[in-house]
DNA sequence: AATGAATGAGCATTCATTCAT
DNA sequence: GATGAATGAATGCTCATTCAT
């Protein structure tokens, strides 16, 4: 089990086809592992095709540049981290603070299944924020998805009377979404050291409590309360 | 109102101390801007002499190396960011949740007076967090130092009644500074598009309410509310 | 009529003999043409297979290297431009300055039917000058056959008394050549602006002229020649 | 007298403005020799530093970018062969004859005194013929200037009567020059192993005969005339 | 107090070539 | 008969750093 034996078997025991895409995911993996960690600029094309056990020429063969490979993954984050949440959102029901939930919840798991993904998105909006081009573009996209799909469930949310309204939504979703990212790279800069769990149940607790209407009655924001409960 | 002028006028009017600090100043404001803007990595010293009107030669004469300049931003940032943030929160009185909410004020208005200062923190504690070295250890020391503040502060929150405890004060301490960070992020991503205003509101008043106790009888939240009210 | 009825028509419609020769022609055709717009260096193999419609390993399947691909056109170069042209001049019958006729009205022909071959050896020549190698002796033997030819057809011309006696034939032959293969760059250079037809009569008109015996009697050429007269 | 002999004494026994002419000099001077003996594409960097006894570093310090050193070397050779040529042809008086005579010894003086220098000229606007950019639109412009004066310099002969008349201008002019560089070409590719004096003296000769009147008397020519006639 | 010259290590990218299929 | 995968050496360029002035 060791390099060489490793190698001989991608090589030989596989259909091209299977090996083309055995190397386009190790690639991928590997920048994607590399860029969260050390940042995209940081990184060079040796320690991503090192890492798959692969030379610079390979990235080139099925990427043909660098940035390409940014592109790649944050084509496949697209779809991890906004397709599938918001579908999740919108499959949780009709009620704005049920799907609320749901975004919630769904992001908190990603925390966990896609960690590299989410953090990716976060970190090259960052580090790309300056830098004009493609990639700049498609991260904006990306976020301008995000917010727009917060502030319309905000929106309803202050029309059902489930959430406050004393607040722009434009603001309390752009909090929201913050509260999101923050949290993430919080968890990330202590390299996991906190409870993810308790991280995730103090997120959902603050932001749903917090978003609720502030003028508390009896029960409305029980309701929600209880149901935020897990 | 040309270089040269410049130049001259800074030549003559001033003693060489007073020129020297100029030139300092000059090259850490250059610096700070362009580390936030572009990143660490990415600015390079002819950008920041450049800025400045002086030479790369200049920075190296001032401070050693491109770390230094970071290191010396760092200590100026220290100060602003966490020494007086912490003074003022201390100084409002003895409650819990004044001490969060004179905390969450400064920190708001830093966001005006000293929007550079407060992301250089929060993007080079990303930039650098896989890099071993003398700036990861400082960065890791000034968030040790606000977690250990606001871990306290809850803590005592708690034990007063003013906070929830049906979650970890760690993590509940992770959650305010990462809603603190992740709004200044989505603030700082956003250009600005934001009302600060409102944002500011909408951030003291979920992370208030969120985490004031939840099970609301009459009084105490709405006294925080009013507290809250600007 | 895209590629794939192309490929189609290739594979089906000829013998295995036949698509071998077919795939050389369209490879050597395509090289051809990009090593004179391009160069040899600045064409790649990307270039020139995918002209043919094929791939990098097609080339050297055939040719087993780059090099060997110009090698391969300089030895079809060396019959079209060397073994017809000296014969064409040799066919015109005896009188030198008939060959001398024949020969620069095969080449100029040659600059219709077969530009890119004519063009081929004289940028190659430069190209290869200095790089040592079978491609560069291959270039100097073409060259050399050349001159030789040319300046046995000015000494027989000089002998017999056609062409002037006051230069030595060599240079007189270096000119010549130098003519011919100026007026084929300027050709090239300008991207076929001129009059091709005009160009050859004039380059013609010329090199005969100038190449007569230039005892002249009476007015005109005198004050000229003086004036030249160093 | 050995490099580092060498290299101290450039670097302390000069003041910084000699110094930098000296390596900009020295720069040019390596660049210029072997982009013409090797071409454009086929020096590299290592190479031209190198010949100047200086690292790749210095070259972009001093120009920023390869092409800028071949640019910095096509403006000089305008002024080499261009500027000074035409002038010296028009300060050789009225005559167009006596202009062309002169602006033929001139050239021819340049294969001497700056043969790299019209190499330059010849070899790029081949290398760079298919290369859109900065270099090739200047070496256009240069191109187009050299052929503007020619035309018009054989137009006014045709005016004056002592240029033939029975071919454009414009082709002669074309004529002229392909000459040129096509002896300079010759003479390049064969190492000098050519007389330069009697090479001058032969295109001299053949250009000038072959330009003035074909106006011939008696028998021989009108032959050899009666040949060349399509 | 600061500059200009120069270095050298690092990096993205290109490309001829090899080889299993 | 030809392709696709992969390599490795070469190359233009960037940039933090050094040093004499």
């Amino acid at each position: 089990m060791n390099s060489e034996t490793d190698t001989v078997r991608r090589r030989t025991g596989a259909s091209k086809a299977q090996q083309r895409q055995a190397s386009i995911d190790l690639l991928l993996q590997a920048a994607l592992s590399l860029f969260v960690s050390q940042g995209y600029r940081s990184t060079n094309l040796e320690q991503i095709s090192g890492a798959a056990r692969l030379t610079k020429g390979a990235v080139y063969f099925y990427f043909g540049s660098k940035e390409a490979v940014l592109t790649e993954l944050l084509k496949r984050v697209e779809h991890i981290v906004l397709d599938l949440a918001l579908g999740a959102a919108l499959a949780a029901g009709e009620a704005p603070r049920d799907r609320l939930v749901a975004y919630v919840h769904y992001q908190a798991n990603l925390g966990i299944t896609a960690r590299d993904e989410v953090l990716l998105l976060i970190l090259m909006s960052l580090e790309f924020k300056e830098k004009d081009g493609a990639v700049r573009d498609t991260i904006r996209g990306l976020y301008a998805r995000q917010r727009n799909f917060m502030v319309e469930l905000i929106e309803q949310g202050q029309g059902s009377g489930d959430f406050r309204s004393d607040l722009p939504a434009r603001e309390l979703a752009a909090l929201v979404l913050a509260a999101h990212d923050g949290t993430f790279l919080e968890w990330f800069r202590r390299d996991e050291q906190l409870s993810g769990a308790d991280l995730v149940r103090a997120l959902r607790g603050v932001v749903l409590e917090g978003l609720a209407l502030p003028v508390v009655p009896a029960g409305g924001p029980r309701t929600l309360r209880r149901a935020a409960a897990t």
